[in-house]
DNA sequence: TGCCTTGTTCGATTATTGTCGAACATTATG
DNA sequence: CATAATGTTCGACAATAATCGAACAAGGCA
């Protein structure tokens, strides 16, 4: 499989971020890569099907919150900090701290 | 007209103030209130009809983000600031500064 | 090769949200 | 009281997004 495409940093849009942090199974993806810097989907793979979890890591890699790196036949995802903080100060440390 | 109900800052929930804000019109209407303070609705409502900035309003309301205070005729919109920081430090601070 | 694991894609359905006109309520003000 | 100004509420419709099974693709391994 080829590699996925992620957005520059100069291209992330707040409302895309936003949209993308604001669904519970995401939110959870999020901080759980936040505690444990890189998981492949497996590991965060609730109760939900496959087929919704991808979509969701669909959506946080295409607004920039998260990269996804293939290794073999997973594929391990991790928050995308620096870049994030870059363009957007603060706002990634916020959700990670909020209760 | 009775007075807004206000939710408790205790209550305020990450994924409702995400979604509040996870939208241009209101993402607008914040960092407006951002820029002056307070304003009423009028103020801010460009283009689109009254009926949707009432929708809009009372999403932000409902999820914490602003408060409505009612003077006469009009009603006056404000951040809640202090109250959202105290919940969710740097959450709002990191909106408004973002491009 | 055959099979298992990991994850994506497709398509259909459902659920949630946004949009907006029309009617209404409230507060001035003439 | 009649009218204007400011917003809300209601209802219908449109647009967007989430859910999830089934079929598919690719890598690793026996």
């Amino acid at each position: 499989m080829p590699a996925y495409d992620h957005p520059d940093p100069a291209t992330f849009e707040l409302t895309s971020v936003l949209r993308a942090l604001a669904d519970p199974a995401r939110l959870d993806i999020v901080r759980h890569l936040g505690r444990v810097g890189e998981a492949n989907c497996a590991t965060l793979v609730g109760t939900r099907p496959k087929s919704s979890m991808s979509h969701h890591f669909q959506v946080l890699r295409d607004s920039g919150v998260l990269r996804t790196r293939i290794e073999g036949v997973q594929h391990r995802n991790s928050l995308r900090r620096e870049e994030l903080d870059m363009r957007f100060p603060g706002l990634l440390a916020a959700i990670l701290n909020a209760p």
